[in-house]
DNA sequence: CGGATTGTTGATTACTTTCAACAATGGTGG
DNA sequence: CCACCATTGTTGAAAGTAATCAACAATCCG
């Protein structure tokens, strides 16, 4: 079991990685029928909806998300290739689940993996992994709403972005309404920071939604 | 072990409980010799410090929090009596933690937790459980700080008060300062909304750190 | 009592939002 | 294949909210 933990420990810092359902599903290239297909905007579940699955993302992202009374939107976290979201403590969903892009997702039954937990100890230790892993991310994440300006909440976007791909080409799966949402800001913010980062010659705005980090270190530092 | 689960659902939403130390220390007027006292303002652990131990809050509150490069401090969570802090994935602590008040702590080795976990099967459901409500926390949290205004930042931190002390009566054992810093304002800003919600009839200020809600019904049209 | 800390209030500034108009893009059907 | 329309993104001007700078009041300790 201490093996167990110690295999975390080298995991990606803020992967969303559970062993459950098996592997090969995301590695064949015709996904078996055990998975499902969403398009661009769907709704995958809602908030308030039974908890009865959990998914991993095959392919696409994935934006979990609230609506508050007077309809606006706050986007907790958008999920990509690998990440599991939608595992509950609770019976229902606290947050909608909606497909970014057209997605492919690898539907989970909870119980399933209740069940495999309770007769195997290494089950239950990644799943307690994975919730101190969403831990660290939700952590981060309000470090960034609270603490920061707008210039600063996109550079770390952006560098996330980047750093997930590995790359200093970017290409943006969500539109500028979904950043503004995930970063407590507007559209119309989200948009002029952009802009000003290009001034800037920070970025390249090759067009909207394809982004070159071409000074990763003055982003960094306006980051920090 | 399915039990161990209904069991938890039956557990308050926000508490941070785990089964480790044993409980009786917590009962006892005078906590045996493996409590720790820290004065007000004193320093618990430090960002990057060996995640060895983590704690029990016996009496007082507990502040966790991180220093950004320009000085500026983002507060993550308080603690009260009963719940956990300084539960780590990592093997280092990620934020700071400080004694809000004076107060009385069990220190809990962590290595002792896991181990306890890898022999125990409930052991270990309750440290996942544990993850799951902080990530809960921490993800109200974000949609605070990422979709309020400071009034409705206000609203909310004063009736959780309210809701934790089961009364309409608040003491606040923070300074203006710690409140900004939680909900990402300033003092100024606090003490403002402060004054405009007790100018409006919503609370009524005692003192600087006794509130007494009024309105609970319009407090909570604002924070909605 | 006196000094330091904490909290309040006022005036000004800065940043983000809001409102508005327009440009670019992408998908669809003729 | 192109034109058209809806969606998405950008930019400008004005307004609003919170931050900053500054001064003062209240409270807490020693």
């Amino acid at each position: 079991m201490l093996a167990a933990l110690a295999h975390s420990a080298l995991m990606p810092r803020n992967a969303a990685v559970l062993p459950f359902p098996a592997e090969p599903a995301q590695h064949t290239r015709q996904p078996g029928p055990q998975v499902m297909n969403f398009a661009q905007d769907s709704g995958i579940y809602e908030e308030g909806d039974d908890a009865t699955y959990f998914y991993k993302v095959v392919s696409g992202v994935v934006r979990t998300c609230h609506f508050s009374a007077d309809g606006r939107r706050h986007i907790d976290a958008f999920y990509h290739v690998g990440e599991i979201f939608g595992f509950e403590l609770a019976s229902e969903h606290r947050f909608s689940a909606e497909a970014v892009t057209d997605c492919v997702l690898l539907p989970c039954h909870r119980h399933g993996m209740e069940e495999a937990a309770a007769l195997d100890g290494v089950a239950i230790m990644h799943l307690y992994t994975y919730a101190m892993r969403q831990l660290d991310r939700a952590r981060a994440h309000s470090q960034l709403l609270g603490r920061c300006n707008a210039m600063q909440k996109l550079g770390v976007f952006l560098l996330e972005l980047s750093a997930r791909k590995g790359d200093a080409e970017i290409e943006l799966p969500m539109t500028r309404q979904d950043i503004a949402d995930y970063l407590g800001l507007t559209v119309e913010t989200v948009s002029r920071t952009i802009a000003h980062l290009e001034k800037d010659g920070v970025i390249c705005l090759m067009r909207a939604r394809h982004i070159v980090v071409k000074d990763r270190d003055r982003l960094e530092d306006l980051a920090a």
